[in-house]
DNA sequence: TAGGCGACTGTAAACGCTTACATCGTCACC
DNA sequence: GGTGACGATGTAAGCGTTTACAGTCGCCTA
């Protein structure tokens, strides 16, 4: 066990109060008296008690993040842009997975009071209704990545989300804007929220082109490498064939891209290929993937200061819903000539 | 504010002691009075506040995991599997990242007091004694893949390790039983704890084949795609060239990979290629890339473990040093016939 | 010189909970 | 019918802080 604050008042001879009033720098306190507290504080190598500040203040200087059973990259960089804001901000952070169970995670949500000064819900498909009903009303939270079910719900949280809409559109169009007219799609989960606005962004993009989106274009996928090479094979079979695929991220758009080379399709040349995400391998491919970058730790980052603005505020602030811009990379496989250097955003 | 133990029992008229005596299930309460207030919980949405209750009990139910700023999978993974393993047991995770500023880590370690049950430590380069300065000395520690400077000091600690050597060793025996004698390394960086063992594993697994290591067959590389790539350039400039390359992990293999096949040299077929680590993406490339397989979650799940038990033992228990097996996985890039499914285990 | 003010410090209550101890019936037993 | 044991409950102390409030003291002003 170590020290307490009443130790370190023993030592240096005076009371507890004063020692906490050098400690929170509040209210005055004599030079010399100071100087003797702090020397019984380093002999003692006190550290205030967390739990009991937190019981008095009702603060804890700690934030939460809720995450769904993903994991992988996104999820690391994410937390990593949290943690970066979090220090910033001398605050701590405390995460928890969960498995979509309903009951977990209204298991976990109690779990949290007097635990957390705010919260960071990342969950693809979280019910507003459900949050709200197991959170008091006065946490802060805001969603990341997350799109809610009522529209009326969403607008009772703080949201950040990537504007993949505009970079599934960007994409496209520059497709487009090379001559495509036959523009395939290799689609996300139908459950996720993020493949369905790309999958949006891509028809919306078709449209602006004047080309009408077909059916037969779309095919199946589920993100996974092994999808985009399935994908491959499959948009090979197509006739007419499509000109260029545009894959809903980059993990499949790898796995499609070997299916072309070993049925001896040239890419670019023969068709273009774009991907979403940027991912690191992208640009060691050959050739290498043309795709959307995605500023993921920006997004925990932004989604941290949000927070942190809704618990300065006492939670009383203006809700707001922020959209993180997204950047089209071109690279090699669409056979777009690239302006080295050079991104278009999108996004606000 | 949420409701507290006193109006709970106020509701259900009897005394807070009785109430915190249904929450523990401590002390007899007659089942009347325990449905009474069973029903006030439920109706006021009760949850303890777990602060007031660590104060007392001196105990939170949280766990800390210190990391460097080293991200991406591998942190994810590892914190997927403490994350786990925590569930599991009812605890909570608080992470906390830092720079490698000795200053910024022992401003980290402090903040903690009160708030962890115990501790894990994931840094390449953490020094026992510094840790040891700035813990309370019952505040139960395990390092995660992290090499301790003094052996002696090292023993204080429970660790777990990554048998980083045992699989380098199982790589390139196997290569060489494949016939290779010129077997080239591209090492990772120097700093790096994980990347020095998988050096002397390769060393040890040369001169068990009876083939003398050579200073000329060891590439300097630092993890990342762009050293594989550069050192697959300076491999094919050797003479006589290489017939094996073993990269100290998976992204320089792949660098490495695209080098080769620029300058027109097949894999497997005029060199051997196998790396370190079966990140996904190894079993898409073509050839698909042989591999030693590290069961990163499962080191976070083993930490864990071992931690509850130091926690259990009030941290009076036996230290441990504990080595997590890694598998050899033979694919095509190595031209080794794989025996499907199979997989060659090291370590204890 | 009295009054007052400001700087400094101490006292004690409160935060929400656990738990040792005390109290009070009830009931079995001799 | 007294004695104890035991089950059910209440009382109150205490965990380590913060902070409102109440001194105490020196010094300035009128």
């Amino acid at each position: 066990m170590s020290a307490s604050i009443r130790e370190v008042a023993l030592r240096a001879g005076v009371s507890i109060a004063t020692v906490s009033r050098v400690l929170n720098d509040k209210g005055p306190v004599a030079q010399e008296t100071r100087q003797r507290i702090l020397e019984a504080i380093e002999k003692l190598r006190y550290v205030p008690h967390g739990a009991a500040r937190s019981l008095i203040t009702n603060q804890t200087d700690t934030i939460g993040v809720l995450l769904p059973d993903l994991y992988g990259e996104f999820f690391s960089e994410v937390i990593r842009g949290i943690d970066l804001a979090a220090r910033r901000s001398g605050l701590h952070v405390l995460i928890s997975g969960f498995h979509s169970d309903r009951a977990e995670i209204e298991a976990v949500l109690r779990a949290l009071r007097g635990r957390v000064d705010g919260l960071i819900v990342l969950s693809p498909d979280v019910d507003a209704q459900g949050l709200r009903r197991n959170l008091p009303e006065t946490l802060p939270v805001v969603l990341l990545n997350t799109r809610v079910d009522g529209q009326a719900d969403g607008a009772a949280f703080d949201a950040i989300n990537l504007d993949n809409h505009g970079g599934a559109f960007a994409m496209v169009r520059h497709l487009a804007g090379l001559g495509h007219r036959r523009i395939a799609l290799i689609r996300g989960p139908e459950e996720n929220a993020d493949a369905r606005e790309r999958c949006r962004g891509y028809r919306d993009a078709l449209r602006a082109a004047g080309i009408e989106p077909s059916d037969a274009l779309e095919l199946a996928g589920d993100f996974s490498e092994a999808a985009g090479h399935r994908a491959g094979r499959r948009l090979l079979a197509l006739a007419p064939r499509p000109t260029a695929v545009f894959a809903a991220n980059d993990s499949m758009a790898v796995g499609c891209l070997f299916a072309l080379r070993e049925a001896g399709v040239r890419v670019p040349e023969d068709v273009a290929l774009a991907g979403f995400d940027d991912i690191p391998i992208a640009r060691y491919i050959t050739p290498s993937l043309s795709s959307v970058r995605v500023p993921i730790a920006e997004l925990g980052t932004r989604a941290m200061e949000r927070l942190l603005h809704a618990v300065e505020s006492k939670n009383g602030h203006e809700r707001r819903q922020e959209t993180v811009a997204t950047t089209l990379v071109v690279r090699g496989s669409c056979g777009g000539a690239a302006a080295p250097g050079s991104g278009e955003s999108t996004g606000s």
